[in-house]
RNA sequence: GCGGUUAUAGUUCAGUGGCAGAACGCCGCUCUGUGGCAGCGGAUGUCCUGGGUUCGAACCCCAGUAGCCGCCCCA
C-alpha cells in the first residue's frame, strides 16, 4: 500500500480490527465470558491509565516493562516562569549555578540567561520532592557543546535524581553541568500517569481501594481489555494489545492461599482453550517459591554462574549479570548442557512452598489436566511467588502455530505479596493473562480461511429490500423498520439502483431479496426470492416476517 | 535499542533506464421489474517521502519514513 507522508495512519504498533475479523474476537470473548461465569468470576473494568507508581511498585522498577516500555506522561503539568524567576532571585545561588527555591534545575556552567527555558519542574514524591527535566531545546543545546553531556544525559540525570534522596542544597557536577537540588514546598502541580502495561496491578489496586477484602469473601474477577507497552512491534506483539485475564484473591481466611485455587485456575484455562478450539496446547508449570526463596535462589544462581559465565554465549553472559533468572530461559543450543547443570529453584524452596506445589500437581492429576513441570520457567514480573505457569502452542516452523517465535499464549502465577507491596492488606492471589492477539492468530492459523468464510456466512442478513424507483424509498425504510422490529436482520437498497444491481448487492449480503415496486405497494403482496434455491414467491406483507424467519 | 526484508490501482502483485501494467474487485452496457454465467467497455496511481545521477528514473545512488519478520526483552 502506498504510504504518502501526509496521510494520518494508525501509530506504530497499533492497528484497526475490522469486520469480519471482529466477529472472531467477539466469539472468543463470549466463550471466555461463558467459561468465567461457570467458575464464578465477575467482570472488573479498571481504568486504562493509572498512577505511574502503581506499576513501579507492583510490576517492579527494574523490570524492562517499567524501566523502558511504558507510556508515561505528566498530567496537569504547570510551569510558571515568573514565579520561578522570583523565587530564584530570592534564593542563595552558588556561583555558576542558579537555584530555585523548592526545585531542582540544571544550567550550563558558563551561566546562561534564565530567559532560556532551561527547566521544567515536576512534583514527584515526598522523598524526592521535585524532579527537573531538561526540555528538548536545552538538551540539544547541551549536546552541541563539545565538553558537556553525551546522548544519555537526560536518562542519566533522571536516574540520579529519582534514585537519590534529596538533601538541602545538594549540588553536583556532570560533564560541566551543575545540578542543584533544593528541598522545598511547592504545591503539587502534576502527576505522573501511565497507560497500563498489564492489568493485575490495577485489579489489586481496586481490591485495596474498595476494601473488597473486608467482605471476607474470595474475589474472583476477570477482565478483557487493551494494555500498552512501548515495544518494537513483531508478530503477535503490538503496542496496544488485548488481554483476557482473571484474578482470584482475598484474605487468607477466604481460602485464597489454597493450592486448590491454583489448580482450579489451571483447570479452567484448560477448559477455556478446549472450548475455544485451540489444538495442541501445553501447560508448563513451576514454582518460584516465596519472595525470600527467590531472593536466596537468585544469589545462589549468581554464584553458580560466576565461574562458568565465560563459557556462555554473549547474551547469557550479560543476563548472568543483569538478570540471572533469564539465563534459565535461554534457547541457545550450545549453552543447554551448562544451564541444565545449574542449581534448580525447586531445591531451594521452603517446605510450605514445596508442599503447596505438590498439592497443585496432585489436584491437576486428579482432574486429568496434563502438564509438565519446567524448572526453568521463571517469570519476569517481580510480584510472582510460588506457582508460575505458561500455556504454549507448537512453536515456529509448525504452521499450526501462527505465532512465529512467540509461542506463549498466556502466562500467570501466584502473587501472595502484591497487595502488601501496594500498601494494602495481606491478600494472596493467583491470576493469568491471555494474549488475545496471539490467541486469535493461533485460531486463524489452526482453523484456516474456511472457518472465517463460514463466520461470514452465518452473519448473512435475513433480507435485502430492493425499492424500485426513488418514490419507493420511504416505503422501503418503513418496511425495514417493521421487519427489524420483528427481529429480522435487514438491509435496504436504494430506489435509484437498477433491479439487476439490487440483486447483485443483495446476493452478497442477504439470504432473501424483497422486491418493493409499484405493484407490491399497491397490492400489499410482496415479491420474495430466496437466493439459495432461486425460488420466487408472493407473500402478504403481514406474513412476511413469519415466512422469512423460517 | 539492534538486524534482515519490503513499499507500484480498493486488494494481491508483475514490471532492471524509454507511453503506468495484470488478475480479482468496482462502475456501465449487452439486459427499462430479476442475481450467480458470459461478452464488451470504463474509472481508479504522490510508483512511500526527500535529494542525487541521467537526454530520460517506478527501476541506479544517498538519506529518511513506514510495514512485516527476527534479536533484545517479555504475556
Amino acid at each position: 500500500m502506498p504510504t504518502p507522508s501526509n496521510l494520518l495512519k494508525a501509530v506504530r504498533g497499533t492497528r484497526d480490527l475490522l469486520p469480519p475479523e471482529t466477529a472472531l474476537w467477539n466469539r472468543v470473548e463470549s466463550i471466555a465470558r461463558s467459561v468465567f461465569a461457570r467458575y464464578g468470576f465477575g467482570e472488573i473494568r479498571t481504568p486504562i491509565f493509572e498512577d505511574t507508581q502503581l506499576f513501579a511498585r507492583g510490576v517492579g522498577e527494574e523490570t524492562d516493562i517499567v524501566s523502558k516500555e511504558m507510556y508515561t506522561w505528566e498530567d496537569g503539568e504547570r510551569f510558571d516562569r515568573d514565579l520561578l524567576r522570583d523565587t530564584w532571585l530570592r534564593s542563595q545561588s552558588p556561583a555558576g549555578a542558579m537555584s530555585l527555591d523548592g526545585n531542582m534545575f540544571v544550567v550550563p556552567l558558563e551561566g546562561q540567561s534564565l530567559d532560556v527555558p532551561l527547566t521544567e519542574l515536576k512534583y514527584r514524591t515526598e522523598l524526592i520532592d521535585f524532579v527537573g527535566r531538561l526540555d528538548v531545546a536545552a538538551i540539544q543545546n547541551l549536546r552541541s557543546r563539545p565538553s558537556t553531556a553525551s546522548g544519555n544525559f537526560c536518562k542519566e540525570t533522571r536516574r540520579l535524581v529519582v534514585g537519590s534522596s534529596v538533601t538541602d542544597n545538594k549540588q553536583e557536577e556532570i560533564d560541566g553541568v551543575v545540578i542543584q537540588y533544593v528541598r522545598g514546598s511547592f504545591t503539587k502541580s502534576s502527576q505522573s500517569l501511565t497507560l497500563r502495561p498489564e492489568n493485575t496491578a490495577g485489579v489489586v489496586r481496586a481490591y485495596i481501594e474498595h476494601s473488597l477484602g473486608d467482605t471476607g469473601q474470595l474475589q474472583k474477577l476477570f477482565y478483557i481489555g487493551p494494555q500498552f507497552r512501548r515495544e518494537r512491534p513483531q508478530r503477535g506483539r503490538y503496542r496496544q494489545f488485548w488481554q483476557i485475564g482473571a484474578e482470584v484473591l482475598g484474605p487468607v481466611t477466604s481460602g485464597s492461599e489454597s493450592p486448590l485455587r491454583d489448580a482450579e485456575v489451571l483447570e479452567m484455562l484448560a477448559t477455556l482453550l478446549d472450548e475455544l478450539g485451540i489444538k495442541g496446547w501445553r501447560l508448563e508449570l513451576n514454582s518460584v517459591g516465596s519472595a525470600e526463596d527467590r531472593k536466596r535462589y537468585v544469589e545462589i544462581l549468581r554464584q553458580a554462574l560466576a565461574p562458568i559465565k565465560h563459557q556462555l554465549c554473549e547474551d547469557n553472559q550479560r543476563r548472568a549479570e543483569t538478570n540471572p533468572l533469564r539465563v534459565l530461559d535461554s534457547k541457545d543450543p550450545a549453552d543447554q548442557a551448562l544451564i541444565d547443570g545449574l542449581p534448580k529453584i525447586a531445591d531451594y524452596l521452603d517446605e510450605s512452598s514445596r508442599d503447596h506445589f505438590a498439592q497443585v500437581c496432585a489436584a491437576l492429576d486428579a482432574s486429568g489436566v496434563a502438564y509438565s513441570v519446567n524448572p526453568r520457567l521463571v517469570r519476569g514480573l517481580d510480584y510472582y511467588t510460588r506457582t508460575t505457569f505458561e500455556f504454549t502452542v507448537p512453536s515456529s516452523g509448525d504452521p499450526a502455530s501462527g505465532l512465529g517465535t512467540q509461542n506463549a499464549l498466556l502466562g500467570g502465577g501466584r502473587y501472595d505479596g502484591l497487595s502488601e507491596m501496594l500498601g494494602g492488606p495481606k491478600a494472596p492471589g493467583i491470576g493469568f493473562a491471555i494474549g488475545e492477539d496471539r490467541l486469535i492468530l493461533t485460531l486463524q492459523a489452526q482453523q484456516g480461511a474456511p472457518h472465517l468464510a463460514s463466520e461470514m456466512w452465518e452473519t448473512k442478513l435475513d433480507a435485502y429490500i430492493a425499492p424500485l424507483g426513488l418514490e419507493r424509498n420511504a416505503a422501503a425504510l418503513a418496511l425495514a423498520r417493521e421487519m427489524r422490529r420483528a427481529g429480522l436482520s435487514v438491509e435496504v437498497g436504494d430506489g435509484t439502483f437498477r433491479l439487476k444491481k439490487s440483486f447483485e448487492a443483495a446476493d452478497r449480503v442477504a439470504r432473501h431479496i424483497v422486491i418493493l415496486g409499484e405493484d407490491e405497494l399497491a397490492s400489499g403482496i410482496l415479491t420474495i426470492k430466496t437466493f439459495a434455491t432461486g425460488l420466487q414467491t408472493k407473500i402478504a406483507r403481514n406474513e412476511l416476517a413469519q415466512s422469512l424467519r423460517a
